[in-house]
DNA sequence: CGACTTTGACCCGCGC
DNA sequence: GCGCGGGTCAAAGTCG
């Protein structure tokens, strides 16, 4: 899996993600399997408040998985992994100041992990720039030089390797994968305005875990239902809606669709909006990626 | 017939 | 420059 080598640190994030959602249902009396919350964002790709995710992982040790029970036939597991190449993303408007009940309790305030993101850009933005220089004199080709988007990918264990996750998805590509016996299919958002992708490989060393990478932000409305379904009408790259009208509208589809709560629409979140969350989705029934997850899911090496 | 998948060819970046 | 591996294109095939 040579293309894991870049999700080196990641790898580290990703347990720490996975011990910091822990933590949060820990800390908000709310471990009844679902995985709303910390799915929600990096699905969204708010990664400034995953980021804020990551921190609180640091308060607490890693829980059991056992706390995640599963109760669904094709059970799922998740680990996330936001990659190093996070660019081309307009910032949160609140990314500098998140404020919660959890990077309260970080023994370090919060700092220590914190994923950075902005220099990345700048920096990548100068080699690009470097390199527009140069190509400038070469014709141009077919095909252009791609972007680097802001990408990030989770670990999950199913059966299947194509997890409906509300949105329409038309495959593009399947390539064999170096050094493993699974390929890697290649998906794009069949919404002609909205240019999101996904890879989704079968991890080599447990065909059990699917490694799904999304790549790119949705920027229409969520069709929620695979064919011809119910539109839910909230928006895909919302940046503020009201939460429990937004848990209210998609009840039903969850019921039918466990795994959609994990890669909903962004939204603002703040420690109100988390205990509300908390809060409003103990209601619902017990589904979701991240009911039977596990502490640490080693990706490579 | 439209939506979607399959698959070989091609492009691109990178290391040697 | 060359080869390798990852990513994408697009024509053909499949399905409902």
């Amino acid at each position: 899996m040579g293309n894991w080598k870049e999700f080196d640190e990641e790898q580290m994030i990703a347990s720490s993600l996975s011990s910091g959602i822990l933590d949060m249902w820990n800390t908000s009396d709310y471990c009844d399997k679902t995985s709303l919350g910390f799915m929600d964002l990096l699905a969204s790709h708010d990664f400034d408040h995953a980021s804020f995710l990551f921190n609180s992982q640091s308060q607490s040790p890693q829980q059991p998985s056992s706390v995640f029970e599963p109760t669904l036939p094709s059970t799922t597991t998740s680990t996330l992994v936001e990659t190093s190449e996070v660019l081309n993303l307009p910032a949160t408007p609140n990314s500098s100041s998140i404020s919660s009940p959890w990077a309260e309790h970080t023994s370090d305030g919060g700092q220590a992990n914190k994923l950075v993101v902005k220099d990345e850009e700048e920096e990548e933005e100068e080699k690009e720039e470097l390199q527009k220089s140069k190509k400038q004199l070469k014709p141009q080709k077919k095909y252009q030089k791609r972007q680097k988007e802001r990408r990030f990918a989770f670990v999950t264990k199913s059966e299947v390797d194509h997890l409906e996750d509300g949105y329409r998805w038309r495959k593009y590509g399947q390539k064999a994968v170096k050094n493993s016996p699974f390929p890697r299919s290649y998906y794009r958002c069949t919404n002609t305005t909205c240019g999101v992708k996904k890879r989704v490989e079968r991890s080599s060393e447990d065909s059990t875990l699917v490694v799904t990478t999304y790549e790119g932000q949705h920027t229409h409305m969520n069709p929620v239902m695979p064919r011809g379904g119910v539109h839910s009408g909230y928006q895909a790259n919302a940046t503020t809606f009201d939460m429990p009208v937004q848990i209210s509208t998609q009840h039903n589809q969850l019921q039918q669709y466990p795994y959609l709560q994990s890669l909903q629409p962004a939204f603002n979140m703040d420690s109100s909006f988390v205990h509300n969350r908390g809060f409003q989705a103990s209601r619902i029934e017990d589904f979701g990626l991240l009911q039977d997850m596990v502490p640490r899911v080693r990706i490579e090496e």
